[in-house]
DNA sequence: ACCTGAACACCGTTCAAGT
DNA sequence: ACCTGAACACCGTTCAAGT
């Protein structure tokens, strides 16, 4: 890539990380441009969907979230280490409002760029699923697709005003849902009641 | 109200539940009075915000909800009842896509025109919660207002065409959360698991 | 009283013209 | 190779002009 080239990609990413932090997946392309300080046509060549820009802004996170669940695999409790790795994959969706509407239609559509990041973040929640599912600490009856779509519910519920303020509320009482014990997932840090 | 205005107001309306319904909340304006066969201008007349066309195709559903909420607390056992208007009410609420979002805005903002209808669902469902909660079947750390949330959440994931296959499970998953027993909430037809 | 559609300021997307 | 911005077809919203 020529230096220009190069130097107009990385202020557009840094621009839309901004404005899409700001305004959500849908902020307007054009005043992206238009505060990075290049044409509208530079970005289109540089990002021709909005799919393309939401899957490079996304891709760090998303491979952070990956590792990060191998980390919690081997330092956990499985149960301990879904429920932690929900509230984490939570969070980073949190950053950009809608993005997970975005992603529930890209993981039904193999051609989409942000597939692979969806696939990957499912992968990762079913692997530590079946982990908590075999010591009998999660419902038996769920897999990484059910996962996937109580994350965008999740997600959903954080990016409404109204009902952010309870988000820690809603994630205890979607997160119990998913454990087989009655234990609150909000008090894992230190005393924690037995499984039932 | 003149005559030919009624008429107009009536075509607008019989073609605003056509189009959102097949388009959802954020369906194009023009559209709506391009269709009914009127000017744009005369949409706004009558309508001045999207709000306001919105409340007007939900108040019959929502007056409709209402009685339904009185039904089932007279007929059923309290979590039954509960649970039933849960999906009644997200049945109804599926018929407008995105129109959860548009509500959770209005019950936030008392100068809303679709503020009353939020309270007005929101206190059926907190009256229903409360009948649960006295009779020891739903948890007693949950308000309306969670309630609310949920029926969000859940029309949020109707919503999504990759997660509507499996909206009876998510259904049965979020309902089981809110009942203190492990009776799964799809099975209420008949034979029924003692409450835990 | 009520209706109409042009006008304005926005969008997303494409593409001819420039360097 | 890459950049630019005009052009096109859309929006939501307002309002002068008509009946």
């Amino acid at each position: 890539m020529r230096a220009d080239a190069r130097k107009n990609y990385e202020q557009l990413l840094a621009t839309a990380r901004e404005v899409v932090t700001e305004q959500g997946v849908d902020a307007s392309l054009r005043d992206i441009a238009r505060r990075a300080g290049v044409g509208l046509g530079t970005l289109y060549r540089h990002f021709p969907t909005r799919e393309v820009l939401l899957d490079a802004l996304l891709r760090t996170s998303f491979d952070g979230l990956t590792e990060r669940a191998a980390e919690l695999e081997a330092s956990r409790p499985p149960d301990e280490a879904l429920v932690t790795f929900l509230r984490e994959t939570v969070g980073v969706a949190s950053d950009f409002r809608g993005v997970l509407a975005m992603m529930a239609a890209a993981i039904a559509d193999e051609a989409s760029t942000l597939h692979a990041s969806c696939v990957t973040m499912r992968a990762a929640g079913a692997r530590l699923l079946a982990g908590a599912q075999a010591a009998g600490t999660a419902r038996a009856d769920m897999d990484g697709a059910d996962l996937f779509a109580l994350v965008g519910a999740l997600a959903w519920l954080g990016d409404q005003s109204a009902f952010a303020p309870r988000a820690e509320r809603h994630f205890g009482i979607i997160a119990g849902a998913i454990l087989t014990s009655r234990a609150s997932p909000l008090t894992f840090s230190g005393e924690r009641t037995g499984a039932g």
